[in-house]
DNA sequence: CTGAATCCAACGCGATACTG
DNA sequence: CAGTATCGCGTTGGATTCAG
């Protein structure tokens, strides 16, 4: 590609995966109080434990979030959005707003485009 | 998976392709002029025709674009966001300018995150 | 409890060639 | 000019298994 480096193309690519503006968003109404691992999967229904824990790493590489570990054993593992995952939060959550509010005119799109494609399922 | 039918995942599914985001704001800036194919093509440097035209056809489909065909020959093509199209427009501005204005730390988060993982490439 | 490692199916998307 | 059709590679991500 031209340009890999357009930071909107790095963006979307990174909230883009299935299971990172999920993670964002249970990390950003649960603070500021840290979230166990077990409690984000709970809270993230149909994720699988290899993807919440390479959802998470992807987040503390990106220093969007924070892990923390407590010594004990089992051991205890929390996690919270930096500063910098919370400034992500906002534009996520217009984002999101956006998606409740004018999702259903898009799903009618395609039901009138599919029925115009379609006019003789009636057969 | 749990839910497919949450707005928001449905949305950053799209967003998500390569291409679609380019594309709503190559249009969002001609609004309210039409932009034909190939200007747009020229306008979206790097995508191929056949992604482009697949874009373009989810966007319409969608309900986010129209086109509208001159029967000339050879044909041009015209395409703009409708009113919804423009809507998104909006909340996709604002996660521009987060990008804008913090891809840079990410990529430092990323650059120190790979330093604490190969401390040693002096060798 | 919190992970890492492996295997594999599905999809995105780019290159190329063909059409009206 | 503005597409469509086909092929193939790379990546995403789910299931499963092993480990501290």
């Amino acid at each position: 590609m031209f340009d890999p480096q357009c930071p909107t193309r790095q963006l979307l690519d990174r909230i883009g995966t299935k299971w990172t503006s999920m993670a964002v968003k249970v990390l950003a109404e649960a603070a500021p109080h840290e979230v166990r691992f077990a409690e984000l999967r709970r809270r993230m229904p149909g994720v699988s434990q290899k993807m919440l824990s390479v959802t998470l790493h992807s987040l503390i590489r990106d220093g969007l979030a924070a892990r923390r570990v407590e010594p004990t054993v089992p051991p205890r593992v929390h996690y919270q959005l930096t500063d910098l995952g919370s400034s992500l939060e906002v534009p996520l959550a217009a984002l999101r707003t956006w998606a409740e509010e004018h999702m259903a005119q898009i799903d009618r799109a395609n039901a009138t485009s599919d029925a115009q494609a379609n006019p003789a399922d009636r057969a």
